[in-house]
RNA sequence: GUGCCCGUAGCUCAAUGGAUAGAGCAUCAGCCUUCUAAGCUGAGGGUUACUGGUUCGAGUCCAGUCGGGCGCACCA
């Protein structure tokens, strides 16, 4: 919206014989007095001019050429804001924009023949999904969505190993469960998976073979029944919220030596020994980050040959850049946040463009139940699942809450309110909104006939009133939240903003009247809500939340 | 001990280095013969944890202090 004054203000500076590498900033100033957007140009010139920021302003401002009908007026202010005013009309016309892009209204080129991978959830098939990985899961979805509307090509990939120790170990709970199923005694030992889900797997097993399997010589049925089950219900897990990943890559590939014998573990470790960052000692073989400043070197094949998991997390980040993504987005926990700046240095070292890659790090969650916070705890299994939580507070809720609040700030996660059917619940203000519209909208069919085809879309210039402006002026900001998300890779400024539309609509209903107004003004103002609803539609898409159309 | 994140209204949280720090909930006072009151309007509520620094300007950046969270394995 407010690129249209970006060359107004360069040539206001070129015709006043100013030079500077300085940015031009156009802000949209918190306070409805200091205009609908503002610069700072003034104020940051002044210095280098050696001149008074205000009646530097005063000259620019006099050196300004506007696109007819745009600006109403333009003042200095404070220290030396220069402050624009639109017009009425000029906003009323973007508007009528917004219902001629429709779904694509916020989309644009800026990815177009790019790709982008994003990689989220990520959790090995030892157990359902806890509530924290949900908060990963729904962070990674939106981020990939807000990267779709700027028509990347994009890639939404889950990274597991089925490999390692601990699904062994779950392989083992499995068979401790079986035996005791058949009615052997046995000990479960604490170091194996406790929850009620081992249980049921073996119940599976016993059902299929009943006592069959006890003197079985392939124990690997147990690890791999007990994986197929969990891997399909994490996938049903996520389905239910909404997210689908359409690559899954096994860490286990890694390891697979190819034709020429070697492994994609393997080509790392002689990339980075031909680089000088190899070396072995105490029978293992270590990454010199202590070459990099770090205190400690890392260890990447430990003295039982195996790799540690710093090794094939070096070559998958190698193969997403041999698979030529232009830009690569890791979403994960804070566990996992000393994890990155290895690869990252690796992959520096190796030759790769490390700017490409980006990534996102949710803080954790827990969860308030009658004002009493839970923390959560995957070993207890107490009420820290994901699907319990879904079944608990619905869907929309789920998403919704995990991404209200910024990814950096711990989450509480209030059950009691997420479940609220009422206006205490942020999800049910968002809906509401789009639901009233929609209501309006039937009537304005039946009773006046309306017609949401645009015929009538240019009597939105007919309104004036300040509910009206504020409204319009709010839905033209949409495409800029969007590049704001992205740019922080945080789908919370979407949430904040959308609660900001479905206020303003609020707003604009209570005072102005639509049915119940002249003929041209109720089909100026039923065009204006169905622009908002397709703000709110296309913003929902993003979150991934339902538009209910009557509530 | 150390690396990262956080500390803002009673509570949950906002605020690309900008102007008088904002919402929601809670509290109090108003608005339905009228398109969904699941809504709207208004009021009270703050030394932005603390101390310095950087500059035209700091909740925001820098240094330190204090508090809380998460990591710091030849586990992933």
């Amino acid at each position: 919206m407010q690129e249209f004054l970006l060359p107004v203000i360069k040539s206001a500076l070129q015709s006043a014989a100013i030079e500077t590498d300085k940015p031009v900033q156009i802000e949209k100033p918190t306070d409805k007095k200091n205009g609908d957007f503002s610069t700072n140009i003034a104020l940051l010139l002044s210095k280098e001019c050696r001149r008074n920021p205000r009646e530097l302003a005063a000259e620019l401002i006099g050196q300004m050429i506007f696109p007819d009908g745009t600006v109403e007026r333009i003042e200095i202010a404070g220290p030396g804001f220069i402050n624009f005013y639109l017009t009425p009309l000029f906003i009323m016309q973007s508007v009528e924009h917004i219902l001629l892009e429709g779904k694509g209204y916020g989309s644009s080129c800026a990815g177009k023949g790019r790709t982008a991978i994003v990689e989220y959830v990520s959790a090995n098939p030892t157990g359902p999904l806890t509530i924290g990985r949900g908060r990963g899961g729904v962070l990674g979805d939106c981020i990939a969505n807000l990267l779709e509307t700027q028509g990347y090509s994009l890639t939404r990939e889950y990274y597991f190993n089925d490999a390692g120790r601990q699904m062994q170990i779950l392989g083992e709970s499995v068979r401790y469960r079986y035996m005791e199923r058949c009615g052997r005694d046995i000990v479960f030992p604490d170091s194996h998976y406790q929850g009620e889900y081992i249980r049921e797997i073996a119940e599976i097993l016993f059902h299929e073979h009943e006592s069959s399997l006890i003197d079985s010589d392939d124990p690997g049925i147990f690890k791999d029944t007990a994986e197929s089950i969990i891997f399909s219900s994490i996938k049903k897990t996520l389905a239910r919220i909404d997210i689908r990943h359409d690559s899954f890559f096994n860490e286990h590939t890694l390891y697979i030596a190819e034709e020429n014998g070697k492994s994609a573990n393997d080509r790392v470790l002689e990339l980075l020994e031909s680089k000088g960052f190899i070396d072995r000692y105490e029978g293992a073989t270590w990454f010199l980050t202590t070459k990099l400043g770090q205190e400690k070197d890392k260890v990447l094949v430990k003295s039982s040959g195996e790799p540690s998991y710093r090794l094939p997390d070096i070559a998958y980040h190698l193969d997403k850049y041999r698979r030529k993504f232009d830009l690569i987005v890791n979403v994960f926990g804070a566990d996992h946040i000393d994890e990155y700046p290895d690869v990252l240095e690796a992959l520096r070292i190796l030759g790769h463009d490390t700017s490409k890659m980006r990534v996102a790090i949710n803080q954790f969650v827990t969860t308030t139940v009658d004002g009493e916070t839970v923390k959560m705890s995957t070993r207890k299994g107490n009420a820290d699942l994901l699907d319990e939580l879904i079944d608990d507070v619905g869907a929309d809720a789920t998403r919704l809450f995990f991404i209200m609040r910024s990814k950096d700030s711990h989450l509480n996660f209030d059950i009691e309110l997420a479940k609220k059917q009422s206006k205490d619940n942020p999800v049910f203000y968002l809906q509401y909104a789009h639901a009233r519209i929609c209501s309006l909208l039937r009537i304005a069919a039946e009773e006046v006939g309306f017609k949401p085809d645009g015929s009538g879309a240019h009597l939105l210039q007919r309104l004036s009133l300040e509910p009206e402006i504020q409204l319009g002026f709010t839905l033209l900001d949409y495409p800029e939240v969007i590049r704001t998300a992205i740019r922080l890779l945080e789908p919370q400024k979407m949430v904040e903003y959308l609660h900001s539309v479905a206020e303003q609509y609020h707003k604009f209903y209570q005072e102005c009247p639509i049915l119940k107004a002249d003929p041209d003004i109720r089909t100026a103002r039923l065009f204006l809500s169905l622009a908002t609803r397709q703000v709110l539609r296309n913003g929902f898409t993003i979150l991934g939340i339902s538009a209910p159309e009557s509530m």
